[in-house]
DNA sequence: CGCGAGATTGAGTTCTCTCAACTTCTGTGG
DNA sequence: CCACAGAAGTTGAGAGAACTCAATCTCGCG
């Protein structure tokens, strides 16, 4: 029954068909405003084409950056989606996920280094853009320099709420539910559905990310599964009803 | 034999003393940029008169703002800590803490609203800065505007490395050797000793910000000690060796 | 079709939580 | 300065949750 209406959903079907995936649109790309023509003395300007290098394609596993690399590039994800993973007592720790729309790692624009590495969770295609060109051109142009402080004080508030939500969970059922519901938030930011998407992760990076072993992870699902906050099959995911699920979570998110 | 010089250790004697309390640098503040003297075709202006309210005072136990309130003023510590804390599902939950140097919430820079409360664990000394007069400065000159962003983007830098240091543990004792270590770099950052600082906040509440039990949190500090990773006596702590603790936590901060 | 990665399930162990008693610390009023 | 009350810290014992280990199942891919 399930699966009928799904392909066309690109929350559920990025880039699994090799052809030609469905990129997302970039007014909901959290660079947009940087990548927007800018009008500086009555004249527009575009300078996208400097800097930006768009749908820059990445095999499935393919690592993107690396821990320890110099951070030259800022990342958006226009289709498929990642994760950031990073070594922590010589094993491989995970420490967040990206989807289409969002930004990789904001924070390497005062870096010189990266402090994680990326990794493609499926095939992606990312959008580039020179970090020194683009603290150049908003250095120089006031109004660029408003938008990219747009930006990062926007993803400031968001790395903000996702780690107050997974934070501030105390049982580990509330903590994986929190995962979804901040997954299904930044799926409605993204132009998605937010009751129905793709876990493109697999079950142990889940249990990594939150500190769990993947076994409590499956069993937690169930149970929630078994409580109507979630229905999983595999890895498509869908919420009944959000509402029960933030009142389990105990943040009023979407 | 332990307290003999700590008479004037700020960090661990901060607003002790009802008199006089040891105000922080102001070149250590995290809003140090925004404070000092603009040069804006060759005249030097202080905008600081205009926006800047210098050291208020709130007692122990008093809130600075509250959640839901009206998100006017942006903060940094200039003597003394607070914790953040919001209700989830109607009980109080720990959010994190702020030591002197440091913003209490500049995500509130572009929200309107605070999304969480800040209570004082002790006296404190706070500077304001008006949110509106802020923005609208910036929007007229770059300079303030640069400032600026660095102020944000060095802020989102921090916030997601301790993010990751605490999320990244999987034990408890590790969890609570990583909020220890966070601590201590932040002393750091703030021109105090990151070797001996004092833990202003209670127990509890360290345990509800890590999401344990109080009683959890009081024998892996025990542990911790026994094992020569900490010395920890009522309220001041002391790190034999930032090595041993930064290998046991897998990440080199300092 | 068979391989291998990922997902699932069960059983036993370990760790953390809860509850309750008790001690220590702190601030206030006499 | 002392006494007292309330808050915070500490300790022990039993219950419950999560982890580990091992076996099995499933699905996608070559």
């Amino acid at each position: 029954m399930a699966g009928s209406h799904s392909k066309d959903d690109p929350a559920l079907n990025s880039a699994t068909k090799k052809t030609e995936p469905k990129y997302v649109a970039c007014d909901v790309c959290r660079l947009s405003p940087i990548c927007s023509p800018v009008n500086v003395g009555g004249h527009t300007y575009d300078f996208t084409g400097k800097m930006v290098n768009r749908r820059h394609y990445f095999k499935k596993g393919e690592l993107i950056f690396q821990q320890g690399g110099q951070a030259t590039l800022i990342y958006a994800i226009s289709a498929g989606s990642l994760k950031l993973i990073a070594d922590v007592k010589g094993s491989e720790r995970v420490i967040d996920f990206r989807i289409p729309g969002e930004l990789v790692d904001i924070c390497s624009l005062n870096e010189g280094i990266y402090s994680y590495s990326a990794q493609a969770l499926e095939d992606i295609y990312l959008c580039e853009i020179g970090k020194e060109t683009l603290n150049d051109i908003a250095s120089q142009i006031p109004e660029v320099q408003g938008r990219l402080m747009k930006v990062v004080s926007q993803e400031l508030t968001n790395i903000q709420k996702s780690s107050m939500l997974l934070h501030g969970n105390v049982g580990s059922e509330e903590k994986i539910a929190a995962f979804i519901l901040n997954l299904a938030w930044r799926y409605l930011n993204s132009g998605y559905s937010c009751t129905e998407f793709k876990l493109n992760m697999t079950r142990t990076d889940i249990a990594d990310y939150l500190g769990l072993s993947k076994e409590t992870v499956i069993r937690l699902f169930k149970k929630l599964q078994h409580n109507n906050l979630l229905k999983i099959n595999g890895k498509k995911l869908s919420i009944p009803n959000i509402d029960e699920l933030q009142k389990f979570v105990g943040i009023e998110l979407i």
